[in-house]
DNA sequence: TATAGTGTAATAGTAAAATATAACACTAGG
DNA sequence: CCTAGTGTTATATTTTACTATTACACTATA
């Protein structure tokens, strides 16, 4: 897997197993894999790992089985203010950084709008 | 200045000065505080702000003149390019990010219309 | 020419993330 | 009871951003 070195990888493993969660291809109840195999999949040291499935644990939407592994909670409600959480997150953090720019918001959804189009006509990667 | 510790300050105070320069308050051709001062008043050191101009400066938006100063790019051009290319990297991440947790174009406009909404009758702060 | 204000750069030290490695604790199943 | 698979934790080391400090280079001007 591939990081931003401008972000911790930590956070970085968070937010990746959140999507996992939230688009299903972890299930509520499944068992995560093993933190040695994140580990070796993610190409990190296990402490790495732990330190974000720690933070997942605390907020509820992982829950530990020592000697038994990660399990996704059951709870399909938890799941779904998480998602909501980082989609209003997402805007927030895009809104803030384009008003300090002066952009207003007509032209914030204008300027949405036109990269969506564009993203259908273009080849990809001109903004990574 | 407020940082977030999760990015490297000298990248954040590279888009703080980005922002000043296009939103005006630094106009084109204009000195910018010297780089004591900036370290001063960003309570930071003076070479983390200068890695932050160093790279403005490589980008052309600064113009160092050694025993005078730095000043901002007389090329209105640049500096339309560059809030550009700013207001393009933003909606990419925040779309490419939504897009990770499955969330459609269409959605993606919805919540952002609905975010605007929301923020104008709700206090501020709840996504910081 | 001396000085104040400016950018530039090097050195050494600090702090935090990440790593490598090892050990410990618990569970299921033979 | 032993073992394999799992989570948990600790120690030492490495890396890098950041800091503190100092020095050097250039410019305008008194």
């Amino acid at each position: 897997m591939k990081f931003d070195d401008k972000i911790p990888i930590y956070y970085q493993i968070k937010n990746y197993i959140y999507g996992q969660i939230i688009t299903g291809k972890l299930a509520p109840g499944e068992k995560i894999p093993a933190v040695r195999q994140l580990a070796v999949d993610l190409t990190v040291n296990v402490n790495t790992v732990q330190r974000a499935l720690g933070e997942l644990i605390s907020e509820g939407i992982l829950e530990s089985r020592r000697g038994l592994g990660n399990f996704v909670t059951e709870d399909q409600a938890t799941i779904e203010e998480v998602k909501h959480k980082l989609i209003m997150q997402q805007l927030h953090e895009m809104y803030e950084n384009l008003h300090d720019l002066n952009v207003t918001d007509d032209e914030i959804v204008a300027y949405l709008r036109q990269y969506i189009k564009d993203r259908r006509t273009t080849k990809d990667g001109q903004y990574n």
